[in-house]
DNA sequence: TTTTTTCTACCTGATTTCAGGTATATTCTG
DNA sequence: CAGAATATACCTGAAATCAGGTAGAAAAAA
């Protein structure tokens, strides 16, 4: 097994960071040799650090977590990506991995499981929790569908229909006509294919859209 | 400062038992004595086991922190527990102290922050993380309204329109009168004093009564 | 066994959302 | 600049929700 591997972490929480840091240490082949609590740290050390693999949270304060992936394999593509989350949705774990991620594994993943991750990403093969692998087995309808995307506008009345506000509501708040505001919240029934508002939250709100 | 505190933890993110358990073998003065993935672990663990400090995290999978709190305080009055979570809305925080908490820090806090915390709340006192003390600052109106229950039926029907589903697709459902569920979503908005449905599934997620 | 709570169901009327459109001005993009 | 995408606004009618009630049966608590 190789020496020296160096691994870095993005999380938002610092005890999770003192979780795998801990944990790395006692394997030993490899070490820590950054770890961060937003993307935008993250990627001012990627400009001038090599990393062999990134533990990435992909619910961060500044930046998706989606995204940063992209962004970490343009800047290195040679950095293995495995992202850690709570999420549970399939499209999710898709968009991810179609972003370059080398793995995906769920926050109640054993110790056990990440380890093992670790190494299979390592090895260049896609890395998944248990839980995880029987996510992806379950192939579901909605994935064909295609990723719709909101418009500036589009979700920050979305947004607004999250807090519970009415259309008149949110008219008066953004200086708007009732109808527009209606308008908005239509097309975006109409992308997510569903057929009332909770539904578009509940939606949107799981393919991190929102 | 004494030795061989007892410490425990209770979290179902294994990365994050093994990042509180290397912190406190780092200090040295105490021990982990025992970690959980669910509540009702703990409360096994409980009966005949010792404890000085429980650090609670209050999203379990299989029973809301809150309430595990009141039942290990009766269990065992001594222990002091500080709950972690990501909930930052004030009357959850006010919930868990009433229900014996000796703190509660939130999951973004650092390293540092934790330990103060434990040791504040091992000499008896009231421990936060600084994000926690701006929030208990600021007092809220709505924390005078009291907090309501939901019945068994009202939560039922509250999952269901969570969901996004409409009344007469719930009232099929649980076969029920449309004005049935009609009634339980009004006397549910009346409790929390909320305007429509989006609000009631916020603030009812907010409360934790869902 | 009373009393209270919960679950059930209904009435009326106002308001809001949903569903099918159309349409124009502006802004972004190739 | 031309075309595409976005933001804006309107029409009509159906469906659902919201808001104020009342009220009886069943279950739980006192």
């Amino acid at each position: 097994m190789n020496k020296n591997i160096k691994l870095a972490v993005v999380d938002d929480h610092p005890i999770v960071i003192q979780g795998i840091v801990s944990l790395i240490n006692n394997l030993g082949n490899m070490e820590v040799v950054g770890s961060f609590q937003s993307g935008s740290e993250l990627i001012i050390f990627l400009n001038d650090h090599e990393l062999d693999i990134l533990l990435l949270d992909i619910m961060l304060p500044d930046i998706n977590g989606i995204e940063l992936c992209a962004q970490v394999k343009k800047i290195s593509p040679a950095t293995a990506v495995i992202a850690i989350s709570n999420h549970t949705e399939r499209s999710i774990i898709m968009q991810i991995l179609q972003n370059g991620a080398s793995g995906y594994i769920l926050k109640n993943a054993s110790v056990e499981e990440l380890k093992n991750c670790i190494e299979t990403a390592l090895n260049g093969e896609l890395a998944f929790s248990k839980e995880v692998m029987e996510i992806i087995a379950k192939p579901s309808i909605n994935d064909l569908k295609g990723r719709p995307k909101f418009t500036r506008r589009e979700k920050e009345i979305l947004r607004l229909i999250a807090q519970g506000k009415t259309t008149t509501g949110i008219a008066d708040e953004l200086f708007l006509s009732p109808l527009t505001v209606e308008t908005h919240r239509r097309n975006m029934m109409q992308k997510l294919d569903v057929k009332n508002s909770i539904e578009l939250i509940n939606m949107a709100t799981e393919q991190l859209l929102i």
